[in-house]
DNA sequence: GTTTCCTGCGAAAACGTTTTCCCGTTGACA
DNA sequence: TGTCAACGGGAAAACGTTTTCGCAGGAAAC
């Protein structure tokens, strides 16, 4: 029993050339209807399917797309990838994703590998060591090989290609103004670190808010978080401010959901209190006690839009279309971290 | 300027042939260290990287591996991948990762896209419509192939390959017990729909242990919640309970935040009224309010080892070995929603 | 002086497709 | 009878590797 069948196995069975069964199961009109007939059933009962590898390699297309993210467990990250796939999937692509680890070297490992020939475009969200670094000669040596590269979400403005990111910016703006607007007057802010694109954008969107609020800008008011260490102590210590805090605008949602396990044990009152919004509305905003509400960035579309982008780059190679930014607008999901009358006075 | 370098790009700038190129590049001693030197040089200069599908297909093997995961946005699934990501970056394999999403059709086009040519093993976690379906010809297709295949979590017993679950009966049995002890005597469960096997696991691991607690087994007291629907209505049922359960017992994370939101609701204290329990430790138990005590799956570790199977069978074709199934042991992580008491008793 | 053995390299086949070009047969038509 | 087109199909090249085999020339062994 043959473990795979070939074009060849066909064409030895049934008595025609290799070159017959191909454009046989291609229908190919050249080949009469009677034989494109024998040979396709033939195919169908052999359980023939053409190898991916082969037909790569003459075609020089794959229709395979390559993602590399920084974060599997991170419920944002995987709803892009749940957006990529549904168009994907549906264009009759296929996915091979691999994950960086928030590391350059893994990142630039994975970029190598990538490029060597088996992917038809690239899809990449920018590892933080990276941003940190701040080198990016590893995406500038895949486009040379002509291979289409989108990036998302963590973008770096510098890379000649298509981008598509939240409105991160906005979103911090918006929730921010939806805090003032619902009573409080001290709102202070848990970031990332400040090598972090979108930890700018939403910071500099916090500003902009307060700014034009007339709310005087301190910037001790932005408190940044260490990731990599146990992130409570750090956390703990935006309740040191004097006064308090009527509003917290927390970058990530982990961040606001530690930052309610503490005010409630100080016997802070949430919201009558202290108001919070946080950016990404994942799971641990919906079952948090109080649900938090968050600043919903559309994961899901974004990967569609990134991929979309990059299959027309794909199948229009030649269009001298310049590269574009997309910036796909936020929206709050009001919870129950805030007052109810932010909904009405806000929208 | 050339996009893609080949040998025969090599060969002809040092005016040598293909072959001589490519066993330089291996270093093969039949070439002069010279002449290799030179080539090397050169290779290195030109950012020579060599084609993954040529090499593939002469070689018969890609270094690929498939995963198949039913659902992406699933802190349990990622975890697992985080662990397989590990082992195969460490021994240069590369991960194609294939989404079912629960679906039967979508697991059946994933399998034949994979076993086309490109992959040298296939890891899988069975779609819950495959198993309300039970049909897996699909995968005995693949196993035709010769394609070497690791079931992982949500497994086939009658499936041919090896296997890797957690003990979702031991952990079942073990959150049950633990309830007893600390005082809970009427304890309920919140499970998935019938169908799903690790679901058939925990039930049986929570019965077994009412039965040997001499607890009347009721089969009413397990409450299954279909997921596709939105379930808090689902989950307000078990309240309607006579007399209300002192314990609840959830296979999953979400079912259980949504009880204790409608148990605080109810202003039924949390643990002194009501103990929980849930399946998959991750951030919705860790964030939620109480935090949850969990069982630890490992999924790391069950990643890790089902890959670790896996390229043994890759790389030992030949072996005879009988196939296995490995169980991975759970551990309870205790949080707020037990009482204290139930740590110091439980072990 | 003939044979044997290295050394260093090239030619060519093979992996499984796809596609271009070509060839033989048939029948129509002048 | 000779010309031509249409039809049905095959041969072969190409994609980029890897690997087996062979060959030439020189050195060593007899």
């Amino acid at each position: 029993m043959k473990t795979k069948i070939t074009l060849k196995d066909i064409a030895n069975e049934l008595g025609v050339s290799v070159s017959t069964v191909s454009k046989a199961l291609h229908n190919n009109t050249r080949i009469s209807k009677e034989t494109r007939d024998k040979i396709q059933a033939f195919a169908k009962l052999l359980k023939y399917t053409p190898d991916a590898r082969a037909r790569s390699l003459r075609a020089s297309h794959s229709n395979i797309i390559g993602v590399v993210i920084p974060e599997i467990t991170n419920h944002f990250f995987t709803t892009v990838i749940k957006g990529i796939d549904y168009v994907t999937s549906q264009k009759g692509y296929q996915l091979i994703i691999c994950l960086s680890n928030e590391s350059y070297d893994r990142e630039v490992e994975n970029l190598n590998l990538l490029a060597s020939g088996s992917i038809d475009g690239l899809l990449v969200s920018i590892a933080t060591e990276t941003q940190k670094k701040g080198v990016y000669s590893h995406f500038v040596e895949a486009q040379k090989r002509e291979l289409p590269m989108v990036l998302f979400d963590r973008v770096e403005e510098t890379l000649n290609c298509d981008k598509v990111t939240a409105d991160d910016f906005g979103g911090a703006y918006m929730a921010t103004k939806a805090m003032y607007t619902s009573g409080c007057r001290n709102i202070a802010m848990l970031n990332f670190e400040s090598h972090v694109t979108v930890g700018k954008e939403r910071k500099e969107g916090y500003e902009k808010a307060l700014q034009e609020l007339k709310i005087e800008k301190e910037f001790s008011r932005v408190f940044e978080i260490n990731e990599k260490k146990n992130f409570y102590s750090q956390v703990e210590k935006i309740f040191d401010l004097n006064p308090l805090p009527d509003g917290i605008f927390a970058a990530k949602e982990d961040f606001a959901a530690v930052a309610i396990k503490i005010a409630l044990q100080k016997g802070i009152r949430i919201p009558e209190d202290l108001s919070l919004i946080s950016f990404v509305n994942g799971s641990i905003s919906e079952y948090s006690t109080p649900s938090i509400t968050a600043v919903i960035q559309h994961g899901y579309d974004m990967g569609k839009l990134a991929v979309e982008l990059l299959i027309d780059r794909i199948e229009n190679k030649e269009s001298e279309k310049p590269f574009e930014t997309r910036v796909i607008a936020t929206k709050l999901k009001y919870r129950d971290s805030t007052k109810n009358s932010i909904k009405l006075k806000a929208t």
